[in-house]
RNA sequence: AGGGGUAUAGCUCAGUUGGUAGAGCGGCGGUCUCCAAAACCGUAGGUCCCGGGUUCAAGUCCUGGUGCCCCUG
């Protein structure tokens, strides 16, 4: 049998599509424990198929957390996550999952502790210019970001009005990380590109034969593009079709080019931030033969 | 068959009075400690359909051909 330590935290992180979640669950039903999403749209209640849900017989097969918990039209963030990722890290074996690595960064490297921005403060600072935010951040602070980058450089000048101290200065007092990393099997999962954009333009047909259009149709009414929920990809081109703004060809074909543009951040994230992870070529093996692999982990 | 139009980067197109070409999108690479399925930065692609001519010089003018589009029969 499966030899993975009962009370190691399992991290699996890989790009869009790329069987991150079929390989959690197989984990999971093959030796018990509570698979934890660590996905920033799945999150979100509404857009089950476009974002790759678990469906009724995945939540049959295993406990699953933190999916769909958020309503649609909620706020959410890192700093949310890592609180209620938290509290799954003191059951049964959690199996956390997801392609946001933001999330695992911040459970594994921790995460400043900077009090939330106030919505007024937030909508405010929306409404000044890029010039204008830069010209307020203290210079620490300044000198660490991408001052071409709007919201790098608004969060900075949020945080600095919020709470009168520099970005900088609160990110030199992270705390030590909830999970530290050598607590935990961290899986990378790796694929070829070409093999991933397959299944990537594979996955979204299946997504619009499982109702997709019929799902945005029901969002039609509450849509909102400034909803976080709504950058789930897919979702914009989908309702710009029901609109009448573009075919049902062009969305499909954008959604795509989307997810792949998106698959390819998550690609550089992960080479950068998750090279002392065990990397496992998904494309290379099928699911027991990748099982097998996570068994040898453990040894 | 006749008339008109068009042919420039993978795609859609710009190219001023002739001085050997640009954009958007896509592709590729990268950054990113609270909007991250976000935001941002960088980069590579072109025998300007083919042949001939005018000219110091042609994507740009003339001519022959070919492909595509429209109109008339």
């Amino acid at each position: 049998m499966i030899t993975i330590p009962p009370d190691k935290p399992v991290l699996i992180a890989g790009p869009t599509a790329s069987g991150k979640s079929a390989l959690a669950l197989h984990v999971a039903k093959a030796q018990g424990g509570v698979i934890v999403n660590a996905d920033a749209v799945q999150v979100f209640d509404g857009w089950r198929i476009l974002t790759a849900r678990p469906d009724d017989a995945d939540l049959a097969v295993a406990p699953h957390v933190l999916y769909g918990h958020v309503p649609f039209d909620g706020d959410y963030s890192v700093g949310h996550w890592l609180r209620d990722v938290a509290r799954h890290l003191t059951g049964p074996r959690p199996i956390i999952v997801g392609g946001t690595g933001l999330n695992f960064n911040a459970l594994t490297q921790g995460l400043a502790e900077i009090p939330a921005t106030p919505d007024d403060l937030r909508t405010h600072a929306n409404t000044l210019t890029l010039q204008h935010l830069l010209r307020e951040l203290d210079p620490e602070t300044t000198a660490r970001i991408d001052t071409q980058n709007r919201m790098r450089v608004q969060r900075a000048w949020e945080v600095l009005q919020n709470t009168g101290r520099g970005l900088a200065a609160w990110q030199d007092d992270t705390q030590p990380p909830l999970l530290p990393p050598e607590d935990a099997i961290r899986i990378n999962l790796t694929s070829d590109t070409d093999w991933l954009n397959d299944r990537i333009t594979r996955r979204f047909d299946q997504m619009l034969d499982q109702g997709a259009l019929d799902e945005a149709k029901a969002m039609l009414p509450h849509w909102n593009p400034n909803h976080l929920s709504s950058k789930a990809i897919g979702a914009s081109e989908l309702i710009g079709y029901l609109q009448g703004e573009i075919t049902l060809d062009q969305a499909r074909d954008a959604a795509i080019i989307a997810s792949r543009q998106y698959a390819k951040r998550q690609r550089t994230w992960f080479r950068s931030r998750h090279k002392d992870w065990h990397q496992i070529p998904i494309d290379r093996a099928d699911i027991s033969a990748t099982l097998r692999f996570v068994d040898d982990l453990a040894d």
